[in-house]
DNA sequence: ATCTACCGATACGGTCGCGTATGGAGCCGC
DNA sequence: GCGGCTCCATACGCGACCGTATCGGTAGAT
């Protein structure tokens, strides 16, 4: 049997005192399933590799699932709101839009989140083959480029240009991962960064916060 | 006792005689591994489907090659070594660089090189857990980028800011394939590449208004 | 014509994972 | 204690692939 993840029954708090109450409930799968997908592709969430990793058998599975495909719609599901929602809080912080954007590249790039880029990938990956994941996908990027688009509008580009900055942004945060981090340095990152965060040139159009953006 | 595949000095070129060649070379199933990479990912190669794909049995297949990993091994080798071959002749060419990033830009965003960036993507993601893909992976990403590097070197930019602009120019082509298509829209996609290409700052260049795209 | 590499077909054993069917243990309310 | 409900264990049947073994056919060399 292969032992290579661990994640054993943890995550179950319940009111077990002693005689435990082995509840698993469909989050717990959920859970369990981002893990493999962060560091095996979708092909990697399979039924019985995760039941073993959460020390129980398929019956619990196919309790709290119609079949596979159940559970990765419910991921897919759950990621694509997650964006949606860790968005939307950005989009209602008072921070200034050139911070906002810093602390976005940070958020994908510093911090090991090497896990949800994994996950970004392989769920884009699996999108391309597959019309309701490619649905969220697009969804969760219209979010997203409305309001880096929205962001760069406010720091003074014009929306063509905005919009432009918001792919080459979002385009870097992906590249980041896809790119040998040998060769994409901490320094090099950086100064790509302020390439991309540089001031838009002097229109002296003052910055328009309420940017309109369709997609 | 299996025997002894060879595989190793293959030469394929008694061809011109007679329709009779109903033979399968090790190169044919190479092009159909990358082929159905191309649209599946490494999941997808396998070796009955590949055999279905060709016509043929697997017995076909364990005699070019010792086994699955031995097809993918050769995908790989001959992918990096293609990719590296490309920019060797991209780099004898006598263009100016500014020409050579947008042709190079071009080539990848070109509606027709869907696969080869799905191959790219495929191979990208199978390399994050395996050691000797990973290997060839930097190897491309090194000869590319030192390649654009120079030539941002030769628009004017110093080292860093070349380097920057660089990650920026492949994380762009990679994130284009990543991002919806209908949000990077060829209109915003072209503009985004007129910001990567702009000039540099001091240091005398001529300016250049506004960069064309075809249509 | 025979020998012999080369190349592919058949057939087989084995693993992995999906989905189903069914039983059983714990926890109700009555 | 009895049905009833929830959650999981067990046990199959089945298909998809891997890799091996073995044999047949074809083409060129002798």
């Amino acid at each position: 049997m292969a032992r290579k993840h661990r994640s054993g029954a943890a995550k179950i708090k319940s009111q077990g005192t002693k005689s435990h109450t082995p509840k698993l409930d469909a989050q717990a799968w959920i859970d369990a399933a981002l893990e493999t997908l962060a560091d095996g592709g979708i092909e990697a969430v399979r039924v019985e590799p995760l039941a073993a990793a959460l020390a129980v058998t398929k019956g619990s599975f196919y309790w709290h699932f119609a079949d596979r495909r159940a559970l990765l719609d419910a991921v897919f599901t759950q990621w694509a709101s997650g964006r949606i929602e860790a968005i939307r809080e950005q989009m209602a912080s008072p921070e200034p839009p050139r911070m906002m954007l810093t602390r976005l590249a940070d958020l994908y790039t510093r911090h090991g989140n090497v896990k949800g880029l994994a996950i970004e990938l392989a769920i884009r990956s699996f999108a391309s083959g597959d019309e309701s994941a490619s649905k969220l996908v697009h969804q969760v990027d219209t979010e997203r480029l409305t309001h880096v688009t929205r962001l760069f509008g406010a720091l003074g580009w014009e929306l063509v240009d905005a919009q432009a900055r918001a792919v080459l942004f979002y385009s870097y945060l992906f590249g980041q991962s896809l790119l040998d981090a040998e060769i994409a340095t901490p320094v090099v990152s950086a100064r790509a960064l302020d390439a991309l965060l540089a001031e838009a040139p002097a229109q002296g159009a003052s910055p328009d916060p309420e940017q309109q953006s369709p997609a």
